[in-house]
Parts: structure tokens; C-alpha cells; sequence
RNA sequence: GCGCCCGUAGCUCAGCUGGAUAGAGCGACAGCCUCCGGAGCUGUAGGCCAGGCGUUCGAAUCGCCUCGGGCGCACCA
């Protein structure tokens, strides 16, 4: 890996991450088995499990059981007498009043069960059964929805991997947050993430920056200057060009075209990447690894992938050039990957470097990448399938594009004009976490609408400020607690009677809370990010309903005592959940 | 022409491996502060889930087709 430029500095940025240990070991909190749900399932799947057995309805179909969509249908369901109903033939209804006739559930767990609609069997947990599990909640506190799938695998998350030619836009910032938080997801659920950042600092792209950045800064001293006509036109060059002339002075007019073109390529590069690891930080996006196509050159990498096709017999030359043949790896036409200029096409690095994360040890990799490099991606996976390594360990994520609206009416950019706006503009108009929030609110595959009006307004409009007012509102309430001497932080552990949490708003928080992990599992897994923003607005609501239900702070110690306890664990679900969508999480605002 | 994504309330979008009367926010209308943060809460109105056919006990969800919108389809990245 030395040809990696590593950057493991501290990760301080905004206080958004929980942690910048990557430890795997320090996983142990809460362990899969443990989660509400899964402890739920564990005991109904051995109660009904045991009453099919003595119906002799065992072995036929397989019992699970899901969170019904509505909540007065009960806390879990199964329709396991709507999937045996066939086989037995017999009314659905029927079976499961059998099943039912059989079942022997403790009441202290189990309250209520009931057959509804065309057959399913509904269970209904006691209030204690969810409330006793809220000092869980405070023990693993900032570790909390951590949950140990992952075992330490080796995981990479590649995003936001612009080459150094301008600032970023804002598709990048979609980027950069949904490749953040996919990361911080996969931390919180056990995995050993690399964030990596692959560019290319050679190639034609480059080749214009320099001579953008050399014609604006011949310009500086003779305005007649011709700037190229596929030049680079953003302002930015200027900026660059006027910083080259306080470095150098007019040293670069006088020498040879190629070493000044080399000078401003590098002068360019330096002040660009700066820039974009500024804004990126800015964001609390600080990549681990910053792999350089080059080094793919230098080290024979590339070559060694073509030899390797040749061998297999995967490519061919025809007109000069060199193709692989991904018609024989179940593509519909075979690929160039070397031009007959004898320059590679994209396709054979992005080859090569993904046979070099796998030859890192890198057993998941996900790849974030904008809408416009869709077409790249069966072209890489089959290259990297032919070369013997599992493509099912690549896991591609595609974000559709953002467009801006301002005042009802979309913000037109283009890059080629220069009018774009950049993401620097972009935070320092509605700030970070808005920012952040707003890219992560919707599904990636969705285009994306951001709302600059709406991500400005200070109210409860914002979904960001509801989210974060809940936050500081139980921060006040806790503050105020203590000034009163009603609640000591200290000893919060013990002495509290859960049951005395009962009212359906303290209940449907807690129920709430306590999918944390599950939540977290699952968009980790599906490496979709949205759902945790919609997970937390919703406890946001929770909590205010029940805010305005109950009064917390109260003469009834006990009572008060409960209900603080609840406002802590509501606290500690927040605050965990801003850190991973990489947002604060405000004591005050 | 081909591939991928999207089409759900006036607007922006949720809806997890198919499940029981389709959800939220904004906007509209009507209410709620002697009391811990009203940046909050409650209620009303608003939808043939683009359309069609199919799979099944059961479809917004899966399959095929059509129509709309976006993004790609190079010996550019």
C-alpha cells in the first residue's frame, strides 16, 4: 500500500464523528442477538414453534414474523396460517385459531394475542416487556444501535473521488454525504471501513488545467494572451493563476512551454486538492486514503492486468487498439482499453485498481458513484470477475442528481459556463448540516430536490431544526432537572421504576427508541442513508407528543424520575443519530 | 435504437425482504401557551399509488408492455 498517500490525521472536524477509532474489537455492546425485535422473535418462534409441533404442523413452511405497517394490528405478526392454510387445506382463520388453541405465552411478556384480517395472528408485548429495556439504552449510551455484524470485516467505501480540474459542485456534496454516512453506518455495525478517495492527476483533463492556469497567468501580464478554447473558464483559474504570479512573479513567462506547463499543473493540482479537502472537511468528510491512478502506471499494475487478459485470452488487437473481449464475460460488444494512440481507456485502470482493493484484503467494497458513470460499471465488474475475484463483494451505490431551487425556481448550472454554484457556496449559504441533512433525506436513487429557501429558514419548516430542537429540548429540560435537584445525573442507573412509564405517547417513544439498532442494521445493510433521517424525525415527533402529554419535571419523584430517564434515552437515540448522519447535535440553540 | 433511475396528496418525498382501512413534511383551513424551550402540539380537507396485462390467498411493492421525465450509451473520464 505505500503508494497510497495515507492520510490517517485526526478526524476533530465538527465533533461529528463518535469516534475515529476503527477498532472492531470495541464492538461488544450490543451483540445481534440482543436487539428488541430479534429478542421478540427468538421467544415467539419458540412458543408457536412448540404449538405446530403438536399440531404436526411443523416442517412445512417457514415461521417468521414481521412489524405490522399499522400499530393497532400489535407489536409483531406472523401469517403462518395463511402459509399453511393450503397445504392443510383449511380456512386460514381456522389454522390459526388451532395455533392459538396451543400457544402458552408468559402474560408477563405477552398481553394480547389475536387473530385479524384473512389470518394473521397478532401478539401485543407488555408495556414493561419495551419499558424495562430503557436503562439498555443509557448503559450502552454513546454506543447504543451498535450492532456487531460486520466482524471486523475489511471494508472499503470509495466516494466522492473528483479529479483535482475545479471545485466541487454540488453532486459531489451529495457524494461526500451519502459515502460518509455509508462508512459511519458500517463502523456502527461492525466493519473496519477504509474511506478512500481515487483521483487522477495526469491525463487530459489535467493537460487543460495547466495550460487554463498558464494562459490566465500570461494574461497577468499581457491581457492579449489567447486562452485556450476548451479551456477551463471559472473564475477559480484566475484565483490560481494571480496565486502563481505572488509565488513565482513573472519567472514562468520566460521559460519553456513544457516546464511552465508542468509548473502550473502542479501549482494548480496543489491548490485545488487543497481546496476540496477543505470544503470536504467543512462537511466532516476526512478520507483515510488518497489513491492515485498513477501509481497503477508506475508500479506495472496496468500492464500486468493486460498481459493477464491476453493470457486468458480476454483480449485482442484489432485496428491498433486493445480490447477486451466483455462479450465473452456476458456483455453485449467487447471494449477498448487501449486506444491505438496507446493510451488506456478509463475502463483498464478503474480495472486495475479495483483488483487492488481486493488484493488489499478488502472483503466488501462499496463504491459511491454520481448517475453518469452507470455505464462504466458492468464493463468494471466483469474485468474484475475475470480476473478471479467475486464481483458480489462489489457493492455499486448510485445517487441520482441534485438539482437547486431558490425561490420556486431551479438554480441553472452549468460547469462549462462556469455559473455552477460550488459546494463551498453551498455550505456557506445554508451551513453544514443542513447541508449534509438535506443530501442524506432522500433515497439515493432519487433525484434529489434541495430546497436553499427551505434549508435556510430557522423554524420548524427545517426538518434539520425540528430534528435538532428535539435535541436541545430535552438538553433544557435535563439542565433545568437538575437546577431543581429533581434528577441527579449521576445515579440515573438505579431506582427507577419503569412501570410507571404507561401513558401511550411514553410508550410509543420508548417503542421507538428501542428500534435503534434494528434501524441501524438495516440501512447499513441496504447502504441506504435515508431511513435514518426519516427514522429520527419520527422520533423527534415521539418525543414531542410526548412532551406535550406529560409534564417531566413534577412533585412525584418517581414519576419524574421515570420520565427523565425516558428524555435521556430519547437524548442518547438523537445524539447518536446525528453523529452518524454526520450532523450536531445541539445542547442549545 | 439500447441500458439504468424515477413516476404515490396541490408541492417535495417516505413506504424495509409482497401483507390487513396508503403515510410524513410543506402549503390550505380550524384550534392549543397561569406550568419543564410555541423552533412545539392537535384536528380538517386532499390519492383509480402514470396506465394496462400477468404471478398469488394478497401487489404501490414482483414480471412483461405502453406512456411520460432524468441520466448514460466513444479508441472522453
Amino acid at each position: 500500500m505505500g503508494r497510497c498517500e495515507e492520510n490517517r490525521s485526526t478526524r476533530s472536524i465538527s465533533g461529528s464523528k463518535a469516534s475515529g477509532k476503527k477498532n472492531a474489537s470495541s464492538y461488544t455492546q450490543t451483540n445481534k442477538e440482543e436487539t428488541n425485535r430479534d429478542r421478540m422473535k427468538k421467544y415467539l418462534t419458540d412458543k408457536v414453534g412448540g404449538a405446530l409441533k403438536s399440531l404436526s404442523y411443523d416442517g412445512i413452511t417457514k415461521l417468521t414474523f414481521e412489524k405490522p405497517k399499522d400499530e393497532t394490528h400489535g407489536d409483531i405478526t406472523t401469517n403462518i396460517a395463511m402459509l399453511l392454510a393450503k397445504s392443510v387445506k383449511k380456512n386460514p382463520r381456522v389454522v390459526a385459531q388451532e395455533i392459538i388453541g396451543k400457544l402458552e405465552v408468559d402474560p408477563k411478556y405477552v398481553s394480547k394475542v389475536e387473530i385479524a384480517g384473512p389470518g394473521f395472528i397478532n401478539f401485543r408485548f407488555t408495556d414493561e416487556f419495551y419499558t424495562a429495556q430503557i436503562g439498555n439504552i443509557l448503559k450502552h449510551a454513546e454506543s447504543f444501535g451498535k450492532i456487531n455484524i460486520g466482524n471486523g470485516k475489511k471494508t472499503q467505501v470509495e466516494y466522492v473521488s473528483a479529479n483535482p480540474t475545479g471545485p466541487l459542485s454540488v453532486g459531489h456534496g451529495r457524494q461526500a454525504a451519502v459515502g460518509d454516512t455509508i462508512a459511519n453506518l458500517l463502523e456502527w455495525t461492525g466493519h473496519d471501513v477504509t474511506r478512500e478517495y481515487y483521483y487522477n492527476n495526469a491525463g487530459r483533463q489535467m493537460r487543460m488545467l495547466a495550460e487554463s492556469t498558464y494562459a490566465r497567468y500570461r494574461q497577468l501580464f499581457d491581457s492579449s494572451y489567447i486562452f485556450p478554447e476548451d479551456g477551463y473558464q471559472g473564475d477559480y483559474i484566475c484565483k490560481i493563476a494571480d496565486d502563481l504570479k505572488k509565488d513565482r512573479g513573472d519567472s514562468i513567462v520566460a521559460m519553456p512551454s513544457e516546464e511552465a506547463l508542468t509548473i502550473c499543473k502542479e501549482f494548480a493540482e496543489q491548490e485545488l486538492f487543497g481546496a476540496i479537502k477543505k470544503v470536504l472537511a467543512r462537511m466532516g468528510v476526512v478520507h483515510d486514503v488518497f489513491f492515485n491512478e498513477d501509481s497503477l502506471y508506475k508500479s506495472g499494475k496496468i500492464e500486468e492486468v493486460i498481459t493477464e487478459f491476453r493470457n486468458k485470452g480476454l483480449a485482442y488487437d484489432q485496428d491498433g487498439a486493445v480490447w477486451l473481449k466483455t462479450s465473452a464475460l456476458g456483455l453485449d460488444q467487447d471494449r477498448v482499453i487501449v486506444k491505438s494512440t496507446g493510451e488506456p481507456t478509463y475502463r483498464l485502470p478503474d480495472i486495475a485498481y479495483h483488483r487492488e482493493k481486493f488484493r488489499r484484503g478488502f472483503e466488501l467494497i462499496v463504491d459511491v458513484f454520481g448517475a453518469d458513470h452507470i455505464a462504466t460499471i458492468p464493463d468494471v465488474l466483469a474485468g474484475v470477475k475475470a480476473l478471479g475475484y467475486d464481483p458480489e463483494k462489489v457493492k455499486v451505490v448510485i445517487h441520482q442528481f441534485v438539482t437547486l431551487m431558490r425561490d420556486g425556481e431551479q438554480v441553472k448550472m452549468s460547469k462549462r459556463l462556469a455559473n455552477f454554484v460550488t459546494l463551498d457556496e453551498l455550505i456557506d449559504e445554508v451551513g453544514s448540516d443542513a447541508v449534509r441533512f438535506f443530501f442524506l433525506m432522500r433515497s439515493t436513487s432519487s433525484h434529489l430536490e434541495f430546497d436553499l429557501n427551505l434549508a435556510k429558514e430557522q423554524s420548524e419548516k427545517n426538518p434539520v431544526y425540528y430534528l435538532q430542537y428535539a435535541h436541545a429540548r430535552i438538553a433544557s429540560i435535563l439542565r433545568f432537572a437538575e437546577e431543581q435537584g429533581t434528577f441527579n445525573m449521576a445515579d440515573i442507573s438505579t431506582g427507577i421504576d419503569y412501570s410507571l412509564l404507561k401513558g401511550p405517547t411514553e410508550i410509543a417513544l420508548t417503542k421507538l427508541l428501542l428500534d435503534f439498532p434494528e434501524t441501524i442494521e438495516s440501512c447499513a445493510m441496504h447502504f441506504e442513508p435515508h431511513r435514518l433521517t426519516t427514522y429520527l424525525q419520527d422520533i423527534a415527533a415521539a418525543f414531542h407528543r410526548f412532551y406535550h402529554e406529560h409534564r417531566i419535571v413534577i412533585p412525584e419523584l418517581d414519576i419524574a424520575k421515570a420520565r427523565l430517564v425516558l428524555c435521556l434515552a430519547a437524548k442518547t437515540v438523537l445524539a447518536n443519530g446525528c453523529a452518524i448522519l454526520g450532523i450536531t447535535a445541539p445542547e442549545r440553540m
